[in-house]
DNA sequence: ACTTGCATGTAAGTGGTTACATGATTGG
DNA sequence: CCAATCATGTAACCACTTACATGCAAGT
């Protein structure tokens, strides 16, 4: 899933600037499994252009700084489609998390407790920004691409068992972790 | 999670090779929620020998080719817990399978099955890992990590809700999807 | 005869991120 | 007055992957 695909994948739906194209993946409907920086997004749009599969547009904006809109070009939709017709690359789950709670039982369980609370605050905030772009959905069912629930909904029910184990397991971690004691002897 | 702290990680709980690291990664216990190929764990290794962190001795083998053996130092387990207590980094989930999912819509319905049977088998495949290292550790209980049930656990569940989401919910997806006819039409 | 597994390592390439440079406008 | 939002872009850097180089032994 690189860059460049990104950008024609959201392209393919309506036209947007660099610049919209980041907030659509930092907040968007896709945002808990792609992502992409200004660094990445505004080189990959231009190479896109170089190559025909894109066009673009300034457009002038009073107030506001002008932008250039990006739009597909029937090549770039042909493109797109041959990206999709490739073997599905695997799936990509790094977790520092994970690693942390692996060796949980080396840190002070109070600090356990404060990164787990985090953990489930960070997984709260993901279902959150879920929920209301499914809210907005709902309002607005305006010809949108079809998929969108199949995969929030694929992406929320995920992200709910993830909390719940965290929820209700979190205990078993904390216990393992060293008491104040035990840290302040470690010390010595 | 750089491969550095993870060398350190696995180095903490017993000594190893490189070559050893990398079949951790690859197949044991961590597997699915960290990765590493040969071209960083090598370099690595030597960095943090360099720091101090690990120590090396060289093993030879018959028959086979001698290998070089890391070993924590008391600095580098100090280097690591220090690690630990550093804020947790974002979880990354990046989904090709995801993208594919969202625009489903755009190919024929036959291929979608293709693809989402798959997935279900990558899933499949990463649940009887899991299942046999559980397995594993059932057999052999002796002084291991306190927390590897945990995180297994963890993951366990996590797949489990993701297979049975795209094996529920399969057709919708495929019925998205072009009909061979539509697709002829297309063509022309 | 060929592949697989064991084992170490390097060099080139990739696919990004971070930080910087620039600048106008709006809101607190 | 400062921060944030809008908006584009580049350059330096980073962490990692892929492919290559090497070699021996056991299994097919």
């Amino acid at each position: 899933m690189n860059v460049r695909t990104l950008c024609l994948s959201i392209l393919h739906e309506r036209e947007a600037s660099g610049y919209e194209i980041r907030k659509m993946c930092t907040e968007g409907e896709c945002a808990y499994f792609v992502e992409a920086s200004y660094g990445s997004i505004y080189p990959a749009l231009s190479r896109l252009e170089d190559e025909g599969l894109v066009t673009s547009r300034v457009e002038h904006q009073d107030g506001k700084p002008s932008k250039k809109i990006y739009v597909i070009t029937e090549a770039g939709r042909t493109a797109f489609v041959d990206a999709l017709c490739e073997p599905i690359g695997e799936d990509v789950f790094r977790s520092p998390f994970l690693m942390f709670a692996r060796f949980a039982h080396l840190l002070p369980a109070d600090l356990i407790e404060k990164r787990l609370k985090e953990q489930v605050a960070r997984l709260d905030a993901k279902l959150d920004e879920i929920s209301k772009i499914k809210a907005e959905m709902d309002e607005n069912p305006d010809g949108q691409n079809p998929n969108d629930q199949w995969v929030l909904r694929y992406g929320q029910n995920c992200l709910t068992v993830a909390r719940d184990e965290l929820t209700t397991h979190m205990l078993e971690l904390i216990a393992s972790g060293r008491t104040s004691d035990a840290v302040a002897h470690a010390a010595e």
